[in-house]
DNA sequence: CTGAAAGCGCTTACAG
DNA sequence: CTGAAAGCGCTTACAG
């Protein structure tokens, strides 16, 4: 054992990390070895290799990470850019989807994931502090600025479910078209009083983009031919947290306030399994009371009673194509994609016709 | 602008990022003004710092999170690390609630979460490769050397489900009592012929600890005043992943060998949702031909129908704790700290006693 | 096959 | 209030 340095007053439960100049004295090699053995071990000779080795094994010597990002400008870490804190996204199986998806194209490529959520409120804020080789970035209803922050880090990114200028790869599904299926099936059940659940950013519809805007259009292209618009009485928005919690506040706010549509629309499963929960424990009857409607099609869709009428789309293949023209990006400077894969009416048991179509109250 | 290096023939795509050199240069300052300038505005004049800001922001500024880390020897994240593929992790709700338990610690410190799984299949090699700050560690089942690893890369770390030395804190929950209490609740429900569905590791069962080594250890305590033991034809134990996926090829596998069981115990929710899946498809009716528990009461428990009878085990405040802790030895040194969380048996409706007692085949 | 030296982009005592 | 200089722990041409 080499001798512990001797200062005064040095708690011992902090050993000082052992470094690399300290093998390399320690082997009698220089540095340059010692790297070798660790990064090209062919550029030695086997003995020097394993005797370096040796000596590391001993010291506890393992290379600090840092450091050698500093110099490779490599960090081997992916950045998943969240538009909500942890706590919020992490409540919607959407992201566990998601995640699933960039982590099998994390895996091959031997990359960590760094999970990156607003800074102190503040997507701006977030993105210059992460160490990562590049960002998916998925969500980004608005763009205020987090495009050109990117770009000023320097680091490659590619963007899901939002609006990406021509030289940014971007991969987003036909939610339009989606949307505007699921909302006829609706209308075409005889519905005609409609709560649509909306993501929190709603407060700035007018500058609301990417998916959000687009499921928009196309309830709104399905309610056109009746003569129906998003956002009168009669087809009311609701802002919602996609989460079980913000579905079940939905499900009470609405059922309190005359007159209660007979079916809810939601922007995601969860929230719709939210509703559907409240309303069931309100002996509120789904779908003969009220008609609830998801999007997504996650697993959750299929065990809930009653199953979900919903709107499948490929969340594990829209974050791996994500992911893998990233890392494309980041080895050979991969060309830019932008996919739009297909979404799919999904009928099951949540969406049925109202019992007293265009009656009073639906209690 | 300042001139661009006018390099042989580097495609124009990557204009080499911006240094702080080049900040203190253009805005005559040294670099350490500029340093201030972002790090602490206090040290500098008003006009020096607003003058910098202003010629960091029209050339693109932000500092390199890298260099900076390489000085202060902090990351600002915190290392999550998994005992399996993020695929997997990621199929099991169990993981969200952890997240989210994580997240809510991270966003107040103001850290992001990197997200560790095994790296080319091997935990060992995850270690010394992540640039985190410190480390929760989760269900470690089998200590190889983990504990070693993370000792070696003098880096803070807390586990969490599994047996920590005295001097790494750690977070635990009653993992026996709770598995014992369901066992019980199983067995005085009549149930003789039980499955138990073993995460992946048991293959080890001799080497196995922590969490799964005590609900092994519960369930004995249950079976023991009727005579029957774990392991025994009576009482089989099944190879299975926390997943849906697994819970439904346990039934599978489990239904095609007689004698059938009784009841099938799991060791998480998502398999027991898995089980009743494929149990329900397959005609075989849930809890009148086959009883199913479940692990971990995480919310898909409740809505799950028949609802899942379970143990509530608090995994949110488990993640919570363990972060805190960590958060606290970064800072001042915290203490050591050794939670053990109480379980809670939560009876619903997926457990009820069997048709025909001690009969032939359940079918 | 091996080593001396420059450099990665910052921060931080220390002087002035 | 500001700057020159050392240093963080590595990697990597470049020489030998």
């Amino acid at each position: 054992m080499s001798k512990v340095k001797s200062d005064t007053s040095q708690p011992p439960r902090m050993p000082r990390k052992v470094t690399i100049t300290q093998i390399a004295k320690e082997a009698g090699v220089s540095k340059t070895a010692v790297s070798f053995a660790f990064n090209d071990p062919t550029q030695l000779a086997a003995a020097t290799v394993s005797h370096i080795h040796e000596v590391a094994e001993r010291l506890g010597y393992t290379p600090d990470p840092i450091a050698r990002s500093m110099t490779t400008r490599r960090t081997n870490a992916l950045g998943l850019l969240l538009p909500q804190d942890l706590a919020t996204a992490m409540s919607n199986p959407f992201y566990s989807a998601f995640i699933r998806g960039v982590g099998v194209v994390c895996g091959r490529a031997g990359m960590t994931l760094m999970l990156v959520p607003p800074l102190w409120g503040s997507i701006l804020k977030a993105i210059p502090h992460a160490t990562v080789d590049g960002f998916v970035v998925v969500g980004l209803e608005v763009d205020r600025g987090e495009v050109q922050q990117l770009r000023r880090r320097h680091v490659p990114f590619v963007m899901v479910d939002g609006e990406a200028p021509e030289d940014v790869s971007s991969v987003n599904v036909d939610d339009r078209g989606g949307a505007c299926a699921l909302m006829a099936h609706v209308l075409s059940c005889g519905h005609r009083r409609i709560a649509v659940l909306c993501l929190e950013t709603w407060k700035h519809r007018e500058r609301c983009t990417g998916a959000l805007a687009s499921r928009l259009a196309g309830y709104g292209d399905a309610l056109a031919p009746y003569g129906l618009v998003l956002g009168s009485p009669m087809v009311r928005l609701v802002e919602t947290p996609s989460t079980r919690e913000g579905g079940r506040a939905a499900f009470q706010r609405l059922w309190a306030e005359e007159p209660r549509p007979t079916a809810v629309v939601a922007m995601s499963d969860i929230a719709a399994v939210g509703v559907i929960e409240a309303a069931l424990s309100a002996g509120v009857r789904v779908p003969e009371d009220l008609s609830v409607a998801g999007f997504d099609d996650l697993p959750d869709a299929s065990y809930v009673r009653p199953a979900l009428t919903t709107v499948r789309q490929p969340v594990e293949e829209k974050a791996r194509l994500a992911a893998e023209a990233l890392v494309a990006a980041l080895s050979n400077g991969g060309q830019v994609v932008h996919h739009v894969l297909p979404t799919e009416l999904v009928i099951r048991d949540s969406v049925a016709r109202p019992r007293h179509e265009m009656a009073g109250g639906a209690v």
